[in-house]
DNA sequence: GTCCTGTTTTTGGTAATACCAGATCGAGTT
DNA sequence: AACTCGATCTGGTATTACCAAAAACAGGAC
C-alpha cells in the first residue's frame, strides 16, 4: 500500500508505547501485527530508527527507546515526520541555527554568483507578490534565507541548514498570517539582498542578526526558558 | 559473526561498484550472495543507506547510487566507516566545523559550569602528561574542542560537532606526531582554557579563531581548492 | 515471606522461499 | 531502423522456521 510510509507511524508508536512503558517498546512481532505488515518491513524500520540513535536494539532482549534524543539525525527526522519535539530541542534547534544563518549571510556577500543573485530576486519578486494578494510568504521566507545559505557554495552547510527549515513548517504559516509580519520581513529581506549584491559582508551579516532576532523570538517566547546564557 | 558490521562493508562495497558502473548498483541478491547473507540483512543495509540518501532505491529496476552525495548524515556515516571523502567533501567540512568552533568558545566562555571547567583541566593535565612522555594528543586535542562545545550546554550542537571530530581521526593521529605542534597545539588550549574562565567571550573566540587557522591550513593544504572565497 | 533454582516463554538475529508486478532488455518482425 | 512482444530481472512484501540468550515464571528450600 505505502512504501516508507511506515517508517513516521512506526517511530510515533514507538515513542508513544515507550513513554507509557518506561523506555521499553514492544517487540518486532507486535509491531508488525500492530501495523499488518510483514515483520521483515518493521525490521528495516527498526534499522533505520537505530541508525538515527532513535532506539536501541538488545539481541534477545527487547526494543529501547532513547528517550533524552538530542541527536541531529533524530532531530532532521521529527522534523520531517511531523513528530513533536520537546521544548528543549526546539530550543536548541532554533539556537544553531542562527549561528548558522549569521555565518551564512556574511559567506554568501562574498561568494554569491550572479545566479544566485538572480534566484534571490525572483524570490523576492514572487513574496512581493504574495504580499499584493493578501496571502502569507511563509514558503517564500524559508526559500530565501536557504538560498542565501545555498550561495555559501558549501552544500554541506546547505545540507544541514535545509533539515533545520523542515522543523518551522507548520508554525511558520501560522506565523505569516499576519500581514503586518508579512511586509516587515520582506522588507527586511529586501535590505539583507541589497547588502549581499553589494557584497559587504558585515552589513549583511549585521541585517541578518536583527532580522532573526525578531523571527526567533516568536519561537523562543513560546517555550520555557532553556538556555543558561543571554 | 558480525551484527550490522556489513553496513560499511556494504557500503564501500554499493560506492565501488556504482563507480565501474555508472552509478547502477548491484542487485539485492547479487549483494547477499556476495557477502554471504541473507537478502533481508542486505535490506536491510540499503534501507539505512537510503534514509541517509547515499542510494535511492527503485522499484523493479535497481539501486542507485548519489554521487554527488554531500548530505551531513552521508558524511557523518562516511566518516564513522572510515570510507574516503572526496577532497570538496573535506573542505566543506572543514569550513563548516570552524564555524561551530568558533561560536562555541564564545558560547562557552558565557555558559561553562563549574563541571565543565573541570572537565577541560583534566584534558589539559593529561596533555600536559602525554608530552611529556614524549606521545601525541591527538585524542585529547579533540576531546579539549568537544568539551567546549559541550561547555555551552547545547545538546544538539555537540551532536553535530561531534560528527565532524570523526572526521578527522586518522589524519590526526599523524598530526600530532611532530613533538613540535603538540606542544604550540597545547600551549594554545591553555590560552583559550584562561580566557574562558575569565568568561571573555571575545578573547576565547579570538584565540579560537587563531588556534584553528594554524590546524585547519593543515587539512587545506592537502586538498585543492574548492572555496571560491577567501 | 524470601531467596534460590530450574523450566518455559519471549525476543531479536538470521536465513530460506515464494509471489507480485512493473522495468528492462533482447530477439524477432516489419 | 523502428517497432513489438515475450522472457528475464528487480525491488517490495509476506511467510515460515530455527537459534540462543534473556526474561519471566513456577516451585521448592529455608
Amino acid at each position: 500500500m505505502q512504501g516508507q510510509e511506515i517508517l513516521p507511524a512506526i517511530a510515533a508508536h514507538l515513542l508513544d508505547s515507550a513513554r507509557a512503558n518506561g523506555g521499553k517498546a514492544p517487540s518486532e512481532r507486535h509491531l508488525a501485527e500492530h501495523f499488518s505488515v510483514s515483520r521483515g518491513q518493521v525490521r528495516e524500520a527498526l534499522a533505520i530508527l537505530e541508525s538515527m540513535q532513535v532506539i536501541e536494539r538488545r539481541a534477545k532482549s527487547g526494543i529501547y527507546v532513547n528517550t533524552d534524543n538530542s541527536g541531529f539525525e533524530a532531530m532532521a527526522f521529527f522534523a520531517r515526520a511531523g513528530i513533536p519535539l520537546e521544548s528543549r530541542q526546539i530550543y536548541e534547534a532554533v539556537e544553531v541555527r542562527k549561528i548558522h544563518e549569521i555565518k551564512a549571510a556574511e559567506l554568501a556577500a562574498v561568494r554569491a554568483t550572479e545566479e544566485d543573485f538572480k534566484r534571490l530576486q525572483d524570490v523576492l519578486e514572487r513574496s512581493e507578490q504574495r504580499i499584493a494578494a493578501g496571502e502569507g510568504i511563509d514558503a517564500l521566507d524559508q526559500e530565501f534565507h536557504l538560498q542565501i545559505v545555498r550561495a555559501t557554495q558549501n552544500t554541506l552547510f546547505l545540507s544541514i541548514c535545509t533539515s533545520f527549515y523542515e522543523l518551522g513548517r507548520q508554525r511558520l504559516e501560522v506565523y505569516f498570517r499576519d500581514p503586518d509580519r508579512n511586509r516587515k520581513s520582506h522588507e527586511e529581506h529586501k535590505q539583507i539582498y541589497e547588502a549581499l549584491v553589494k557584497r559587504d559582508a558585515a552589513l549583511t551579516s549585521a541585517l541578518m542578526v536583527s532580522h532573526l532576532r525578531g523571527v526567533m523570538s516568536y519561537w523562543t517566547e513560546l517555550l520555557e526558558p532553556h538556555a543558561p546564557g543571554s
